[in-house]
DNA sequence: TTCCCCATGAGACTCATTCTCAACTGGGAT
DNA sequence: ATCCCAGTTGAGAATGAGTCTCATGGGGAA
């Protein structure tokens, strides 16, 4: 299965001219690896602790690849810095913030899809892609 | 009509224990005068180029009161700037941003205002606001 | 194995926004 | 009307996420 993701990895740094290193690896390895919702400097720690020699450059430049062939996912949470998360099964899904403990929850509704792009039409475009953050408090 | 704005804002200074400026009348009247979606630059030499002596720092710090009070709609692109709209009549909406104009078209959808708080209680939380852009482009 | 060129790392840089602090001023008390 | 002082302002320094630079290093084709 490893072998299995790394071949997506190679497959997508040959496709955009680009070399397999042994940091691309590691940065898509971190990220692939956690269910979190991490910011860059997050996985750049989490791969200097696991004694990976890399840097906060090499990070930015490979999420970005990562995020420019949608095996990363980029959210950019409004307080200044953007999470990633890994996107392998690319389940499409939005965000439902606490705003009183920061929790991060996963939800995907058919209908919210599907209304966001009638909405589009009826103004004469299409939906590229859309940013939808429910900023919410637990009930009671 | 002047006036009656003016009171808003002073009731609004009152209520938060802050004083009335000029510099804080000047930064209402330039937001609650405009119908663009600006960011603090160009607030800030919109009132500069007006001739009225006023700082960036004083800016930032009066559009923190507004949005705080809701006279002021702050939206973040995710450009790295962030977009102030004045919020009088409080009609709220939501924005589609066009990828090859940059145009920001204002929308409101009954529907899915309910269907976000729905999603919210069904996991046992309640909408406290939320952030929904869609990013379009134009069809044909 | 060679060699070319892309990739990397350390740190400088950018740029929106926030902070600092001395000077200024609104507005209640006198 | 004048005092007085805590809140406000402005100029510029500081912050911090993200980007850029460029000398050095290392894929990988031949």
């Amino acid at each position: 299965m490893a072998a299995q993701t790394s071949e997506i990895l190679t497959g997508i740094l040959h496709k955009e001219g680009l070399r397999y290193t042994v940091q691309r690896e590691a940065v898509w390895d971190d990220i692939r690896q956690s269910q979190e919702h991490r910011d860059a400097e997050d996985i750049y720690l989490s791969l200097r602790t696991k004694g990976i020699q890399v840097s906060r450059a090499t990070v930015y430049r490979t999420i970005d690849v990562l995020v420019k062939n949608k095996l990363v996912r980029k959210m950019d949470v409004g307080d200044g810095r953007c999470r990633y998360e890994p996107r392998l099964e690319d389940n499409h899904h939005d965000h439902m913030i606490c705003t009183e403990t920061g929790d991060i929850i996963e939800f995907f509704n058919e209908e919210l899809e599907l209304l966001q792009e009638k909405i589009a039409r009826k103004h004469g475009y299409t939906v590229v892609r859309h940013v939808h953050q429910l900023f919410v408090k637990p009930i009671k």
